[in-house]
DNA sequence: CGGAAATACTCAGTGCCCTGATTAATCTGG
DNA sequence: CCAGATTAATCAGGGCACTGAGTATTTCCG
């Protein structure tokens, strides 16, 4: 009896948007190179030199998740991993030649699938897709840190 | 260089909003069941005695995840999985009394998390929100089965 | 009837995602 | 200066998600 109606029910419609998500990256993107694994990519050609710790922040991902994913793009030699000589804590990462090859080729091809993934929007839906996720979002992050200021800077 | 904006990648949007969702779940709703746990329990007080492969069909799960998730709620003893004696291939789905007493509990706490995961949004937002994933995801999983009807029956 | 095709499920393998505990290095205050 | 707190990374463990291959059962058709 009362059975819940799923398609009302957010933490359900997102998972299904981003199995939907994964299905099409696997076809028109790469079948090696998954999306977090580009995300990583993505930041290191902006900030080279990174620590493991903040590349997770930028992405969202936690330590753990962040250090496995690390790992494997190392092993087939995207990018490269030393310790920090000021703090012997820190690895830092830079991207190999092989990398950023990897992700200029990537670029090109993730658009190209971002146009297909939200070709049932117009324009104006798109803008209005994005802000009401990040949205959601980032005030479900809020909840975490309850610390930081609301409007984190940066 | 030139690296692309990831705020404007539906798929990183995705999976950040997936996993505020998941953590969300875990602090107001049970961190003994999961989200995709519920929804299975979901499907089965709705119709009880679905076969394997159908549950999976409702809660968009494939047949190797979906396998794991029911034996983990058998394991549990939330529910009952018994050979069709009509056709052999099938395992038929019940929920145990103790199933049904759990759906009943995290359907309160369920409604009461989605309150706050969607405190951000306006009541017209929310519709617009659930109207847009659903298109997206709709659209994206059409891609995958061109011979359905473009408007699935059911 | 009987063999080929289809179907439901299982198994092995890869990758993402989290928590809690542990280890190594750095920083801080008395 | 040095003991305790903090921080970066690792490890163990549980769960979700997919593909490709394999098994058992049923169905379809000649």
């Amino acid at each position: 009896m009362a059975a819940a109606d799923l398609t009302t029910h957010p933490g359900h419609l997102a998972r299904r948007l981003q199995q939907a998500h994964y299905l099409l990256w696997n076809a028109m993107v790469s079948e090696e190179i998954t999306s977090p694994q580009f995300a990583v990519l993505n930041t290191l050609v902006a900030e080279p030199g990174l620590d493991q710790r903040t590349v997770g922040e930028r992405v969202g991902l936690d330590r753990s998740t962040i250090a496995e994913v690390i790992s494997r793009l190392s092993r087939r030699g995207l990018l490269d991993k030393v310790r920090d000589p000021q703090d012997g804590r820190r690895s830092l990462l830079h991207l190999t030649d092989e990398g950023e090859r990897t992700h200029r080729r990537l670029t090109v091809r993730t658009a190209r699938m971002n146009q297909v993934f939200l070709a049932p929007l117009t324009a104006d839906e798109r803008t209005v897709f994005f802000d009401l996720i990040r949205r959601v979002a980032d005030a479900a992050e809020g909840l975490r840190n309850p610390d930081e200021p609301q409007v984190t800077p940066r």
